[in-house]
Formats: structure tokens, sequence, C-alpha cells
DNA sequence: AAAAACAAAACTGAATACAATATTTATTAG
DNA sequence: CTAATAAATATTGTATTCAGTTTTGTTTTT
């Protein structure tokens, strides 16, 4: 009984502990010394690099991020460090609590259902301003990304489709002109990214390519109540596609001890 | 032909180098030094006293945010304070350039109507899951607002009435119980404050006393359509009170030198 | 007298140092 | 050998220090 305990026990911390390794944030140091002036810049570096990790699932949720290791990697103070670590997570990127540190955020599954209601609120706000800036070469444009994902999905290559099916949404946020949905989009999407990487069920599609496809022609033709009802389908597939129950982690431990 | 020059130098300065003054943020030291462990705190005592200043405007627009000073009143080190105006900077109501420090922001026409049309997004998206979660009592909750709004409105404390229009805001979107777009909106409401502090014409209202009254009617009726509706128009109608040209600065220096 | 150049002060940027807290490892009693 | 305890280590929180930049004030030059 009690060596069932620790197994738990030790389950539980080895799912919450994962440890950055170097590999996952790809080579972004080789910093060439070249910083002329005092002008930082490096924090943003940190920041991308975890962002861009977490968004190609390099880094899984729940990993830690210790400052130390990152003063290494990047050749700043701590300070540069920390810095890059409250915006990310005032993006909800990563979680700080306080003499704890930070770790890459596992959104909880009312989490989940709460990003997804104000996604699909900030994209029906997009969706006609969009549609009412889009030209010809535009709509081109969002064709392209369609079709790299559409690409992406056929050599396999999981992490760059799912990058990219966000790409899509950004676009049309980009398209719209408003910086501010924009900037509120793209934490969304970003979570979204995190939480497929979470719960998806394995096997599944999160974004089909067609339905990217499909909205473009709606758009094209600006039929703004169609493409707001559309968005509005689509991202509740994607939550559908979800594996949300709140038991799951329960679940999980159950079956990797072989019980149940 | 120099002094005009002088003059309207001197004058831009005046206008962009409002110099923070102790009165603007109420008594928030007093700093009873009982910070029993390391534990902080204080960044956000400093944050929203801040924050609380400029939503009721005795922070204005343009306003210069010297780190030292805020050393002195909350007796803290500049890491705390730096840590404290990233946030606000972040939350867009203070902005920061590099080696120029942070100043209170003062959002130009062309961001006041991206918030704007941002903000009608996100309360469009609010509306339904805030009926569809009011009970009888929150109603009550909504009317208290309303009435202590026309309460302040009567007596004239115009900085508390406009606060206190946010604040009904607010309300909603807790109501609606999603944490997401609760906090979308209370980036959008406080950064509608500023602006209503920059662009307000004289003598007009923002948000009249009314419209939230009849907004609970709607709520309470719970018809979401109409509410969604009622809400846009009553943005609309804040929106169109502003004076909102771009030429506004230009406009005013000249009128402020006496000439045309 | 106006403009330019220089000097001093104020302020921000970043690294380091020190203190507090958490985690791990070692130790010892049961 | 387990469980509890204590030391050691690692990590975070905050203050201080030094360096670089901007602003301000003064002097010099034309």
């Amino acid at each position: 009984m009690w060596l069932i305990c620790l197994l738990l026990r030790k389950m539980r911390k080895m799912r919450e502990m994962n440890v950055l390794s170097e590999s996952m944030l790809e080579a972004a140091s080789h910093t060439p010394v070249l910083t002329k002036r005092g002008l930082s810049d490096v924090d943003k570096k940190i920041y991308d690099s975890v962002f861009n990790a977490v968004m190609n699932q390099r880094l899984p949720p729940g990993t830690k991020l210790t400052e130390a290791h990152f003063c290494e990697l990047f050749n700043v103070s701590r300070t540069i460090v920390r810095k890059a670590l409250q915006r990310l997570a005032y993006d909800h990127i990563v979680v700080i609590k306080p003499n704890h540190g930070a770790t890459v955020a596992s959104p909880t599954p009312q989490e989940t259902r709460e990003i997804f209601t104000a996604r699909r609120g900030v994209e029906a706000a997009i969706m006609p301003l969009a549609i009412a800036r889009a030209s010809k070469a535009q709509i081109g444009v969002l064709r392209k990304l369609a079709k790299d994902e559409h690409a992406a999905f056929e050599s396999g290559d999981r992490a760059n489709w799912i990058s990219l099916g966000g790409a899509f949404h950004i676009a049309l946020a980009e398209l719209a002109g408003n910086s501010v949905l924009k900037r509120f989009l793209n934490e969304l999407v970003s979570r979204c990214s995190l939480i497929i990487a979470l719960y998806e069920l394995p096997g599944n599609v999160a974004c089909s390519h067609d339905e990217h496809d499909r909205l473009i022609d709606v758009i094209a033709s600006r039929n703004v109540e169609q493409a707001v009802k559309m968005m509005e389908q689509h991202l509740l597939a994607i939550e559908g596609k979800l594996n949300l129950n709140d038991e799951k982690e329960k679940i999980n431990l159950a079956e990797i001890l072989g019980l149940a």
C-alpha cells in the first residue's frame, strides 16, 4: 500500500517537474557579444525562445523554468531573465508562484473552457473588421497560409502544423487592423496551443484544413453573418475534440499504475 | 518671433511633462514596517495606487512617473517600483520608453477608436454569459451600482462618477463568470477612463445614468439580442461624445496662445 | 543676444550582492 | 529499514552598486 502511495507521489512529481533541457529551446544563445550599447533586446529573445518552445510543444506544461538556467544560456543577469519570465507570466504562458519560480502553465479544464469562450467572442469581433478590409491580395495571403498548413499536415510535422493553424487566425486578426483585438487573440491562440498540447486526444486533429479553406471562401464572399457563424462552429469543433473531463488526472494515474 | 517659438516649446513641455505630486496618489505609504517576511505585496500597492489615481483622473495623461519618487513614497528599492511600472505598462496604463522611463499613457485618437471597437466586441461577448447567469440578487447588485452612480453624478463628484460608470461594466463582466473576458474588459475600461479624461468635451456626460438602468431592465428580461444591441449603442454613444479629431493638439496650442 | 559647446545633475539599465525561502540530501532515532 | 529531523544546497526576493544615457544649467563663442 505505501508503495503505491510512494509511486503516486513520484508520478505526480514527474508530471509536474519537467526539467528544462537546452534542446527544448532551439539554439538561441550564441550571443556574439556585439551589444554595442547597453540596449537589452535579450529579454525579448528569452521571451520568444520560451514562447516558441511552448507553441511548438517542445516545452511541455509543468516544466520548471529556473532563472539561473537562462542566465547561463543567454549570458545575462537574472534581472533580464526575470523581466522576460514576468512578461511570459502576464501572457499566461508561464505561471509564477511566489518563492517557487516559473513553470510552463498547465490550464485546468475550467480555464480551458473560459479561454475558448473568450476566443469565440474575440474572433467574432474580429471577423466583420477583417471582412471589411479584406482585399484580393490579403485573401491570397490567407490562402497561402492554409496551403502551408495543409503541407505541414501532410508531411506529418505536427508541431509546425499546429503553429500554422494558429497563424491563420492571427493573420485574420492582423487583417482586421485592430491592435488591441490582435493582442487579445495572440494571447488566446498561444494559450490554446498549450491546451491542445495538454488535452488533445491522440490521433485527433485540432483544426481541419478544409475548415480554414471554407472560412476563406466565406470571407471572400463578404458574408459577415455566415462568416461569424462558421468561425464559431470552427472553434467549437476544436474545443469539442479535447479531452476535458475534469478527472483526467485521476484516470491517468490509475491507468498508469495498471489498476482498474 | 523667437518668443512665440519659446512659448510653444514650453507649452508642449508643460503638457507632456506633468509632474507627479504626492497628492495625486492618495496617501498610500504609511508602511508600518510590519513586513514580517520578505513577502512583497508592495508592488501591488504601487500598481493599485497609480491605477486608481489614473482612473480617478488625479494623474493626468502624460505625467512622468519617476522611479526614485515611488521608492521614497513606499520605502522600497527600485526593483519593486520597476516591477509595478512594468505591469502598468503591460496594461497600457503607462508607457515606458527606453531610457526615458514611465509616463501616464495618452492614447491617440487612432488608438482610442481601436480600444472602443475592441470594447464593443468584448462586451458583446460578455452580455450573453452575464444574462445566462444573472440571478435576482445579482441584478440587485447592478441596480445598486447604478444608483451609486446616479448619486455621484448628483453630488457633482465627477471622478467618482466616472469610476462608478466603469464599475458597472466590470460588475457585468464579473457576472459573466469568465476570468479571461473580465481581464480584457478591465484593461479596456481603465483605458477608456484615461481616454475620457483626455478627450471628453467639457460639460458632456460620458455615460448617462438612465442608459445603465435601461440596460439592467433588458438584462433582467433576459433578452440577449436586445441587450447586446443596446450595449453596443451605449458604447457608441460614449465614443461619440469624445472630441476625437486628430488635430486636437494643434488647435489647442493655437487657442492657448490666443492665435487664430 | 543667440547659438553652440561643455559640465553637472538626474535618471534609467543592468549586474552583483545579500537575505529569505524552498528543496534536497544526510543523519539519527525508533 | 522507515520516519522524522537536521544540515546543506539550490532558488527566489530584494537592495545596492556601477555604468550609460538623457536632461538641465552654465559658459563660451560668434
